[in-house]
RNA sequence: GCAUCCGUAGCUCAACUGGAUAGAGCAUCAGACUUCGAAUCUGAGGGUUGGGGGUUCAAAUCCCUCCGGGUGCACCA
């Protein structure tokens, strides 16, 4: 439809001889604007000459209307071209959405982009605590557009067991395991003071005893049991969530297979690291930093700059044709040097897409939650789940955009009421289930598509109520695309909620169930293409849609 | 100080990436069930889009500049 428009109207500007430019479509805001407009009269308003409504009337004065299409045609406002669909194709053209069914909205438009998706990517030296849901959420649902929009996504996990990080949980680990046997045994200064550290520490007593206060001097039992024990913990809350990594990328293969040292070399082969103060820089200021960045330190230990920058290589090795990484706005130092690095090696740094999310913060009602990490006591996301579910988890993490900070209300979340988005959008769903089973019982065969779509008469599809919620489902397609284009999935949440909402009109205002069994299966059909975009939709956003409440 | 994200209704946020009268939800007020799920719907009030300049037919959106907030700024990750 879209298209025909625009083969039409660029040809109409090459008889009227104006310079040809790109005819662009946008959805109006307001009704009253139609269903699409078009501001090439305005873009060519300076260069022709004239005033944008008068181009915009020579243009129209040439279009020929298919009225099976169109119903109208109207110039407004500084120039505007606004287009209104003709009932009967609105209709005609939502009959797919009960043939396609479960894949409606799904695309190929990447044509099976090879994609690698990274996040989460947390080390296993704690919990996730519920400030991670965010990213998880995000991750997942992105994962899920790229799918939908044809990309072939590797989900990945990156983490590394040796470094810093872990020689620390060890030695946590170890330190509590000697105050549980009564030792006067320092902390570590920077060590990890939550909770699960103790349990760790009891259950290798449980296993072991006494055994491993002398000995073990590289705590190598201790960083295992560790690493073990928060991966397992870690990988238990993902699967609630439905988050499933394809690979598990560990930092330290890159060290075995010699690649870090390879692209030290490389770098340096190119005169873009160079030995100083006995550590090895990267000439980041060639780059456009404000300093060059140590790569390897005086220790002879890599900074992580360095793995970080190996492994986007062998991303691209892997045959990746998108990079998708996903970083909270803590993280965002890191991103400029990856991002250098690997264009110092040669790679387009375009392919590579970093989504920054920015911070999480919790409130309960009025109160605000804290949850320092000085504190014993951190907010878990297992905790988080526990508390307002997996929906509201998934609905919530995800319903902002991704450039602002997140207030996330448990009091809200929780709440099972018309103030909770997600049982707003649920409700729509059950409503209509409720509704498909009486007409069940009508012995209408509402699950059979293929007789709702032969025997049902679908222009007593009419009201301006069914029409519009239609239109409304017929975005649906074009919202996914946008969503996954942008990398903004918040936008369906917006989005179903509308759809949810145009429900309720509709449902409002006429009744389904009807003794007039023609119109009844008609609205049926209405309603069964709602249900099936909301729960493409939940689907999308890995939030359930229930039958019943 | 530098980098980066943000500032929109009382609160939480949208605005299809430059379009028409800046929209939703919550909160407030006023209405709607004898009937398919009222966990719903209808209506009302509420704004100098932080301030000031600029760019153009058109700016919440782009550029400059102040003000205010978040997050980073290690030979930690």
């Amino acid at each position: 439809m879209k298209e025909q428009l625009q083969k039409q109207l660029s040809a109409i500007l090459a008889e009227l001889q104006y310079p040809s430019v790109d005819v662009n479509f946008d959805k109006p805001k307001v009704d009253a604007h139609g269903d699409l407009t078009t501001n090439v009269a305005m873009v060519l308003a300076k260069s022709v000459g004239k005033n944008p409504r008068q181009v915009a009337q020579s243009i129209v004065e040439k279009l020929s209307i298919n009225d099976s299409f169109l119903s109208s045609v109207e110039i407004a406002g500084p120039g505007f071209i606004n287009f209104r669909f003709s009932n009967g194709y609105v209709v005609e053209s939502a009959k797919k959405i009960l043939s396609q069914y479960s894949s409606f909205g799904k695309s190929n438009i990447a044509n099976g982009k090879k994609t690698n998706l990274e996040w989460v990517s947390a080390n296993p030296t704690g919990l996730l605590h519920a400030g991670h849901g965010r990213q998880v959420l995000l991750g997942q649902v992105i994962g899920n557009l790229l799918e939908w929009t044809g990309h072939t996504v590797t989900r990945e996990y990156y983490f590394n067991n040796a470094g810093n990080q872990m020689r620390t949980l060890a030695e946590s680990i170890y330190s509590r395991y000697r105050q549980e046997l009564g030792d006067e045994y320092p902390f570590p200064e920077e060590g990890y003071k939550g909770e699960y550290i103790v349990d760790i520490a009891k259950e290798i007593i449980a296993l072991k005893g006494d055994s491993l206060k002398e000995g073990d001097t590289e705590r190598s039992f201790f960083k295992n049991y560790g690493e073990e024990w928060c991966f397992k913990r870690i990988k238990e809350t993902l699967a609630r969530l439905d988050v499933k990594h394809d690979v598990f990328y560990n930092e330290d293969s890159l060290y075995k297979s010699g690649k870090i040292a390879e692209v030290i070399e490389e770098l340096k082969k190119k005169d873009l690291a160079y030995d100083s103060e006995g550590a090895v820089w990267f000439r980041a200021t060639k780059f456009g930093a404000d300093k060059d960045r140590v790569i390897v330190k005086s220790t002879g230990e890599p900074t992580y700059r360095l793995p970080d920058i190996a492994y986007h290589r062998e991303k691209f090795r892997r045959g990746f044709d998108l990079i998708v990484d996903i970083f909270g706005a803590d993280h965002i130092a890191t991103i400029p040097d990856v991002l250098n690095g690997v264009q110092a090696l040669g790679y387009e740094t375009k392919d590579v897409k970093v989504i920054i999310h920015q911070m999480v913060s919790f409130v309960n009602g009025e109160e605000i939650v804290k949850m320092s990490k000085r504190n014993a006591k951190t907010y878990t996301l297992d905790d988080l789940i526990d508390e307002v579910g997996v929906d509201a988890v998934a609905y919530f993490f995800v319903m902002r955009s991704v450039g602002t900070h997140l207030e996330f209300d448990i009091a809200l979340a929780k709440e099972q009421s018309d103030k909770n988005p997600v049982y707003y959008l649920q409700y729509a769903h059950a409503r209509i289930a409720s509704i498909l089973r009486h007409a069940a019982t009508d012995g209408i065969a509402v699950n059979d598509i293929s007789s709702m779509l032969s025997n049902t008469d679908f222009s007593l599809v009419k009201e301006k109520e069914e029409i519009d919620l239609l239109k409304k489902l017929l975005e649906f397609p074009e919202i996914v695309e946008s969503c996954a284009s942008s990398f903004e999935p918040h936008r369906l949440t917006t989005y179903l909620r509308e759809v949810a909402e145009t429900f309720h009109r509709f449902y409002h205002e006429h009744r389904v169930i009807n003794d007039d069994k023609q119109l009844m299966q008609a609205r049926l059909t209405v309603c069964l293409m709602t249900k099936i975009v909301i729960a493409n939709g939940c689907k999308i956003l890995s939030v359930s849609c229930p039958e019943k409440m």
